[in-house]
DNA sequence: TCACATTTAATTGTCCGCAATTGAATGCTC
DNA sequence: GAGCATTCAATTGCGGACAATTAAATGTGA
């Protein structure tokens, strides 16, 4: 009798699909590092950062929905924002709940700094366009699909 | 002149592999949660069991090397999985430099309350087995190739 | 209008993740 | 075998991530 072969045992490492992410996660991480140290950024202030120059002036919420982190994580960070001078934080006059982000001139100046920086991981990647844009989507389905069970 | 299209703005959140990724790992992490607190662990510390699991009495750089952690990292959480008293600690007698990772009795334990796990996390995805197997090799081999870049 | 629920950020505490440093053990070279 | 580099884990410090709680502002219904 065979033992149990380890290509399809559920609970080996080499065989989980999340792993495969988690630690796809950390290998982008440390590519994007060294680059992002040039803006003085680090990955997710980066993040913070493409939301706030695609729409300027919007809610801690908004960004939270956006990258899917809560006040717990984003308030910390944009505080360390605000003290680099890349954004202003003021309270919304209609809704006073509401904190407001917007950028600063420096902040927005950081985005011509940043343009390179998407060219830099694509040569790092050592993949197509297309093909990266395939997995992209697969990804953010099966994202997608994990946040829907937990809503649920 | 119709201005650039928000369809390849490399800058643009939504066109991003690496935020596919990141938000794609916490989304399983946030699935993964409530089935390891069952088992009282966190992710990464389910992780070094998985590893555990497979292969006991390992020193803390294999543990790394198959997790792409640092001691930094391992150090505490190894600590703090000892004070669950599911693995030990010991210096190795060989090379007094290492310390070997042990799993205790109820280490050992453990594994059969974890078999349900990959099985509820595959329900969640809401995949088959051979999609979800192409996507990880895909992710691999991305990771891969980010992790070559770098070591050059 | 007054109680009550809801929304929103902020706070606190715990656990990762990693760079940089430290210190001990080992290996290597002359 | 003495000096020197290397290896390995531990430590420190900083920045996420998130659960749980708090507190203020807003909305709602009797």
């Amino acid at each position: 009798m065979a033992r149990k072969s380890s290509a399809v045992d559920p609970l080996r490492l080499d065989n989980q699909i999340c792993f495969a992410v988690y630690s796809a996660a950390h290998a982008f991480n440390r590519v994007y590092k060294p680059l992002l140290d040039r803006l003085g950024l680090t990955y997710p202030q980066y993040l913070v950062m493409l939301v706030l120059w695609e729409r300027d002036d919007v809610p801690v919420k908004e960004i939270g929905e956006k990258l899917f982190l809560d006040s717990g994580t984003l308030t910390p960070l944009l505080k360390r924002l605000e003290a680099g001078h890349l954004v202003k934080r003021t309270r919304s006059s209609e809704d006073e709940r509401q904190v407001l982000i917007a950028l600063t001139p420096q902040g927005h100046a950081l985005k011509e700094k940043a343009r390179s920086v998407p060219q830099s991981i694509l040569a790092a990647t050592d993949c197509s366009v297309s093909e990266l844009v395939t997995m992209k989507d697969e990804i953010v389905a099966l994202r997608d699909r994990l946040n829907a069970v937990i809503g649920e």
